[in-house]
RNA sequence: GGUUCCUUGGAUGAGUGGCUUAGUCAGCGGUCUGCAAAACCGUGUACGGCGGUUCGAAUCCGCCAGGAACCUCCA
């Protein structure tokens, strides 16, 4: 456990870096968007869930003590903010015959496999919104009572003008009401509302709308911005530390989420705006509206024509954590192939550096290299989460790991200790980079019998090499590649791994 | 149309006034090896174009070109 110490953090709200101050000493209260349960999560899903992963997992390693609050949308979500918008759960139910909560629940518990086999730490809290439909309401009337909403016709619209006379609305995502409203598109008409920017709190609902709930203005639901505002601080407080998600989200999502906070309670609650750029593909974003996204099974499995073969999990992770996440990152078949190297010659130091020998003492070289790395690393991962520099000064590491491993370099006890921990502390614990879990056949003795017949084999292959007998050394060793089985021949015996 | 952002070598992707202009992958040369694999060492005409500011710019400013995001749902 290394000691609390500064971490910068870039405030869309400011558009800079920030030093990060929490509101209480020592904890952190992080509130990211979750996803709305109605779909498989694509690879762009994981961005997101593996930058706050990275951000709790360095927080929790400087002794932070995080809560973690991520929601799960399960109503409220409309296709579109038109009158007829449906919600996307309730349209997906309709379609496959399902409860809405059923669809709910089966993406959900995709969501959470995915999100685990990419590294993941589950959230502290996941709350849903239809499980807050109480706390909601509460904060639609607080908002009315102040006097920043109106109802109409059963439903009740956030005055986005009427907030905008003492307020910014627009301070979030950098733009102007007036522009906002001579810019918008005309609809047909628009319905229930003053205005056009203005946004639902509560829709009543259509007489077909299953999803509903009572409430002092109509049989309804909850609009979409509402459940963030609600469960944030009734699990954060009225002011927490971070808010994180997408880009995409910060306008109108967060814009709303914001707005309804300072309506409600006079402030905004949030002192740092996190957002993550997009993942495109072919220099497009990936998502739902265009279709070109890769869902996270897909790439698992390479059951998609773009993808050339599988991605491991880690190789998605390790893909992600290599651009910056304040960058837009592009997918294609090479970068990630180039990730799946990567990341393999960095799992193997981190295994290698466990066997070093030791020399008594190390050039002095050296051991100011290996102690400057891991300054390097923690300067790289406190410096709004950089983590691609992080791990250019980790692979200096693993250079100097494969120098002592090949007797090319000397290191002491200290350097070696130094190594291990930026190779398994810093990579396995912060950036949550762990050798792939082996298939279920672990624990049930397959493995030890697998372990003593390849070793049969190499005693023949080492007896036929000793022979000189290459052809049949070369057999055994392409017999064995056919069925995955990897050697290598170094200078202290044969080494073999799974591929 | 409005707002904002981006354009770095073969691919990806950091950096942001001068300092060695990261790293990963690919390529090339070498070491090691029976060969291979891995590793190590060496190796890259890169900063969209044109101007300007500056002693000095890829980095700041302006214009131009191309692209993207948001303005409707999207992580």
């Amino acid at each position: 456990m290394e000691n609390i110490r500064d971490i910068q953090i870039y405030n869309t709200l400011s558009r800079r870096k920030e030093l990060f101050k929490p509101v209480v000493p020592g904890m952190v209260g992080l509130y990211v968007c979750g996803p709305t349960v109605y779909g498989d999560a694509h690879l762009g899903h994981a961005r997101p869930g593996i930058t706050y992963d990275v951000l709790v997992r360095l927080f929790r390693h400087l002794g932070y003590k995080v809560r973690y609050v991520r929601n799960i949308t399960d109503v409220g979500h409309l296709e579109s903010d038109s009158d007829n918008g449906e919600d996307k759960i309730a349209k997906k139910a309709r379609l496959e015959q399902l409860e809405p909560m059923e669809v709910v629940q089966y993406y959900t518990l995709r969501f959470h496999e995915a999100m685990k086999k990419l590294g993941n730490c589950p959230p502290s809290i996941e709350p849903r919104a239809s499980g807050h439909i109480i706390e909601q309401i509460a904060l639609v009337q607080q908002i009315l009572k102040n006097g920043y909403a109106y109802e109409s016709n059963g439903s009740v619209y956030f005055d986005v003008n009427e907030y905008n006379k003492r307020h910014n609305y627009g301070v979030l995502s950098g733009r102007n009401l007036e522009e906002m409203i001579s810019n918008t598109r005309t609809l047909d008409g628009q319905g229930d509302k003053h205005s056009p920017a203005d946004f639902a709190l509560w829709k009543k609902a259509s007489p077909e709308h299953i999803m509903r709930w009572p409430s002092p203005w109509s049989d309804g639901f909850p609009g979409w911005h509402l459940e963030c505002s609600a469960m944030s601080a009734k699990y954060l407080g009225e002011e927490f530390d971070i808010h994180g998600g997408g880009m995409d989200l910060m306008f109108p999502h967060h814009e709303c989420e914001l707005a309804q906070n300072t309506a409600s309670r006079g402030k905004g609650g949030v002192r740092y705006w996190m957002h993550n750029n997009m993942i495109t593909i072919k220099g497009q974003k990936m998502g739902k509206s265009l279709g070109n996204f890769i869902t996270l099974d897909e790439l698992f499995t390479g059951n998609n024509v773009v993808l050339e073969q599988a991605y491991s999990p880690m190789t998605i992770r390790f893909f992600i954590l290599q651009a910056h996440y304040r960058s837009t990152l592009d997918f294609s078949n090479e970068a990630l192939q180039a990730a799946e190297k990567g990341l393999k010659r960095i799992l193997q130091a981190a295994k290698d550096v466990k066997g070093l020998k030791v020399a008594a003492n190390a050039p002095e070289a050296v051991s100011k290299e290996v102690a400057q790395i891991k300054e390097n690393v923690y300067e790289a991962l406190c410096d709004d989460l950089n983590t691609p520099i992080a791990l250019s000064h980790l692979f200096d590491a693993v250079r100097i790991v494969n120098q002592v491993k090949d007797g090319k370099q000397a290191i002491g006890a200290q350097e070696k200790e130094t190594l291990e921990f930026l190779l398994s502390v810093i990579v396995t614990d912060v950036l949550g980079i762990a050798p792939e879990q082996e298939a279920s056949a672990a624990d049930n003795g397959v493995n030890k019998v697998m372990d003593a017949l390849v070793n049969m084999v190499l005693e023949e292959r080492k007896i036929a090499k000793a022979n000189k007998d290459w052809a049949k050394s070369d057999k055994i060793r392409d017999d064995l590649k056919a069925i995955g089985v990897l050697i290598k021949d170094t200078k202290d015996g044969i080494e073999w791994t799974l591929e």
